[in-house]
DNA sequence: CTGTTAGCGCGTTCAG
DNA sequence: CTGAACGCGCTAACAG
């Protein structure tokens, strides 16, 4: 019977054989009319179009990835999807994907080594054509075995050596000296610095921005009002509680994240001050939430969505040669977006049960 | 020269016949040890695992998927990324999928019906073998197309009629009767409910719970004090400023959602009230930043983990036979989480301008 | 410009 | 219990 199929009548799934029989012509005519090849006759075009669109059908993407070694996936490496810096950041990759014709496989490592490991395999398995790695953090035993595959890969701000790796840039200055220049403009002297773990390249950049544009306007910075913090709420917590206790915090605090700055905002609840009458805080990522703290933070932002863009254009750079004229620049800016945590300094240092405490003088009443 | 294969070295893609050529043994035969098919002689078994683990092969799940035709892929299609309530859920989704051996093809509609269109046509073209749909919203295209590519499907709240359909039974009951309770032992009289647009089914049942929750502990609501919000941070910000402006508003509000309970501590902030010592506020999801917000939000969780769990088994079960001794029930549970948003009723009501209103009074001062 | 044909890598009959 | 052969749906050569 050779090809004899159950396909003849009206499947729910139509294949390739099905519209050719309908648009009576072979196989090879449908497959090149859905390509795009030029030289197709356009009457038969038009028939073959016809045909797919009363079929409904749609190509298969196994099968054409089978034939063609390339599946159209992208695959997606971070860190965490609950904390907010990423969401939005999928949600560019995915616009993006998908504008170009690529699906995204998302996997979350949640700082795990062994949980990375999966990652790798399954992408690995389902034959991505590329991965973004949007971890923030150096993994080696993932740029062998997928290098080894020949696999394109796009980190941020770090930048391995090899004709497969891309980089992009962020350029944290810019930002951070809109926000320091912000905050002296507002008459602030006393501005402190709360850090990332700084083993983190990221952390370290953005504090190294700081110290750069407290440089700039001839300030110095005070030793103690530096910390190191990690990117967590309960870091920034403890590090602004310490910064209190200390007797002579800074008016000002800028910090390594918008989960460090939130902590700052709690902990100076908990100690009655006021945001931003005895302290002004800044954070850095604008994350969705920053819009919803209370007060409203003031912070650096940097685009998730333009990463999210300069990520899936360095892979498809990579898989699709581009025309030459096109000179690809991987890098995303960072600007300050003011809101309500900022403001003039306190004309009298702030202390603990002053009688600028709000809540505090309401409880005593 | 029929089978002849560049392929015959070590290559960086090992095939099927790599490993059955180095076992000394028959493609087949590495087909079934890997499928685990239980008449594979344990000595041919052995060799063949050691072949696949010193050659580093994985077996081609295109090729799989297009000779079994099944994809072992699972569409997760949500509403909006950026929205707080999903990150987890995709977490969950993700853990579970994976282990049971899926994948998972996430898309967002953000609401728009063109943006639902191409979801699904990527769905198709992908060959999902299910869909979870977590929009919270009736999609009618939806069921039409995938339905007719008898692609099972599963959703939360509502339930569509066939085979092919699950439902997730959420019990909404539960948790918001625990939090009506916990106001009234608290002491609370005067209890006022901001619902989420009545249009969806799950806004309408949070509400339904809540006016038989009051029933139930003999109080009646006053009609003013039940509202209609739209799960927005704005929504409950002009909501509660509504109640606000009415001159006698309750003592504790609850929301359907968050987010609209941060928009009511935020209409709050500016009325210059205090939670909870002027106003206890209760929201509904318990997202992740309930926990950051000032005061952290009492809330009623539905666990995300326990939904996207649900979806994932409710789909194998579609997919693959369980034995007949599971009973599967998809239904998951709400519960009361308290923080610090929620207290003691103000001994007087609460009065714009009040000596009570802490930084106003301090602004005076 | 069109149709025919040979695999892509694997699961699955069916003889042995 | 094993191996040879077929075909999943499609693209890419090649022949007409």
């Amino acid at each position: 019977m050779g090809r004899a199929k159950r396909n003849t009548s009206a499947s729910a799934r139509p294949d390739i054989h099905a519209v050719a029989r309908l648009a009576r012509v072979s196989i090879a005519t449908v497959s090149r009319t859905i390509n795009n090849v030029a030289t197709v006759d356009p009457r038969l075009a038009q028939r073959v179009w016809k045909a797919i669109d009363t079929l409904g059908y749609s190509p298969n993407t196994q099968a054409r990835a089978l034939v063609s070694g390339r599946s159209r996936l992208l695959g997606l490496i971070i860190s965490e999807i609950t904390n907010p810096f990423f969401p939005e950041l999928i949600q560019g990759f995915e616009d993006v994907a998908v504008q170009n014709g690529y699906e995204i496989l998302i996997s979350s490592t949640n700082y795990d080594p062994q949980r990375m490991e999966q990652c790798i395999q399954r992408m690995l398995e389902r034959k991505v054509d590329g991965v973004a790695v949007m971890t923030f953090g150096i993994e080696g035993p993932l740029l062998d075995r997928l290098a080894q595959r020949q696999i394109p890969l796009v980190f941020v701000d770090v930048a391995p050596n090899g004709p497969l790796f891309s980089t992009i840039e962020v350029d944290y200055r810019h930002g951070i000296r809109e926000a320091v220049q912000h905050l002296a403009v507002l008459g602030h002297r006393r501005i402190g610095f709360i850090s990332g773990p700084l083993h983190l390249h990221s952390a370290r950049e953005r504090q190294s921005a700081f110290l750069r544009a407290i440089g700039e306007i001839g300030l110095k910075l005070r030793p103690d009002w530096l910390q190191e913090g990690n990117h967590t709420l309960e870091g920034g917590i403890s590090v602004m509680q310490k910064l209190l206790d200390s007797g002579d915090p800074p008016t000002a605090i800028m910090t390594s994240n918008d989960m460090t700055a939130i902590g700052v905002l709690h902990a100076l609840y908990k100690a009655e001050a006021r945001v931003p009458e005895d302290f002004s805080v800044i954070g850095f990522d604008d994350v969705t939430i920053a819009q919803f703290t209370l007060p409203p933070l003031t912070s650096v932002q940097m685009s998730r969505h333009e990463l999210a863009r300069c990520a899936v254009l360095a892979l498809r750079d990579h898989l699709e040669p581009q025309p030459s004229s096109y000179v690809p620049r991987y890098k995303v800016q960072t600007k300050l977006i003011v809101r309500q945590s900022t403001g003039l300094p306190a004309a009298r240092p702030f202390r603990r049960g002053n009688s600028r405490n709000a809540r505090k003088a309401v409880a005593q009443s």
